[in-house]
DNA sequence: CTGTAAACATACGCGTATGTATGTATATTA
DNA sequence: TAATATACATACATACGCGTATGTTTACAG
């Protein structure tokens, strides 16, 4: 029963489809493997033939997403307007996550269908790099805009990036409970719009 | 081996602790009774005639900082000067997870040690209600400053309330994953300060 | 065209957590 | 003070999910 190498490819991301279905309906840690090759209608043999355990299954769901998300709308651009390039920024990930219903999924997943342990070995590093990563951008925007005077003075740019990175995750974490009546794009470009102002200098 | 009534509750309360740190330790869903009865120095046994299972134990947890956090200091008072309200509130609320070790543990392992799942049956509907109870009452705050004319023109008091609640969870969010480095009550404060003065009128 | 290994399906053994059943000592009550 | 139910500890029965071993078909390399 060998199939082609496209047959083989279409195996595996029919496995990775299922997973987030089964993932997001179960919760990471209560989902079987079983369940997960039931749903892309194989056997866990094919799920062990492509992916090592449900650590790698898990993984590899989200290097599919992380990989188009690197490829280049990641990192603000400009740094001539800070501002505009931080709210920019917000609403190209918003507009992504809102669009896309994998990249949805996958973060809700990623958020809420899983348990954060606090030494989590290997996976949360990626996280902690995901989010560190946002973070350093930040604050070298809000000092840049300190530099142009931009800034309000009675806050560093360190505080105004950790208040961004927190209203970004309420607005994810709330966004993604509230899936159906929340309209994570607009109401969340509008919220991040009201926040960046606060921190402008008059 | 039957003990007196003040060893049982002080058997009950030290299985409700040990619950708390294996929770905290491993995850709800991977912790095991074993290793929660032994944290507390009983065993199973004793777990069992004092909770039916785990989702037992996890809502008696729940329930035994619930109480003290609703006794009085859970709403906000004065509507006569919503803003202040609304600062004090979180100021309070802040205090309470920052000062007390117990509420902060219990408060990290429902939003960061547990799975979310869409319709979890009882359990979410504690967290739906509280969350809710606290968005009714923000809504009635900016609804009170936008009679008094201090909310800005341009916004709705639900996007307000809305707006608050992310920021308000991302902060939770953020700071119990950072436990270390991020000062929950100080910069919490600081950060909600500043949100709340984007939401005034000029 | 033939051998080999890929791409799975099937079957098995294993550990582990759970729930329950039973044992037991003792506080409580009548 | 005797009887009883309490407050556990211990033992057991069960099921479930995982990892692996093995079987089977067939694409592909030479």
């Amino acid at each position: 029963m060998r199939r082609t190498k496209e047959q083989t490819a279409e195996t595996r991301e029919a496995l990775l489809d299922a997973a987030e279905i089964v993932f997001d309906r179960r919760g990471v840690a209560r989902a079987t493997l079983e369940e997960i090759a039931r749903e892309a209608g194989m056997t866990r043999g094919a799920l062990y033939w492509h992916f090592d355990n449900k650590q790698e299954l898990y993984a590899a769901m989200l290097e599919r997403v992380r990989l188009p998300l690197a490829e280049g709308e990641s990192a603000l651009q400009s740094l001539a307007d800070p501002f505009a390039a931080l709210e920019d920024f917000a609403a190209r990930i918003f507009r992504r996550v809102d669009g896309c219903t994998q990249t949805r999924r996958v973060y809700t997943i990623a958020f809420l269908r899983r348990e954060h342990l606090p030494a989590e070995s290997g996976l949360d590093e990626v996280e902690r790099e995901m989010r560190n990563v946002g973070r350093r951008d930040f604050v070298a925007a809000f000092r840049r805009a300190q530099e142009l005077g931009e800034l309000r003075p009675d806050v560093t740019p360190e505080l105004a990036a950790t208040a961004l990175q927190c209203h970004l995750v309420g607005i994810f974490y709330i966004g993604m409970q509230e899936a159906e009546t929340f309209r994570l794009y607009e109401d969340g470009v509008a919220m991040v719009r009201c926040f960046l102002e606060s921190y402008r200098a008059r």
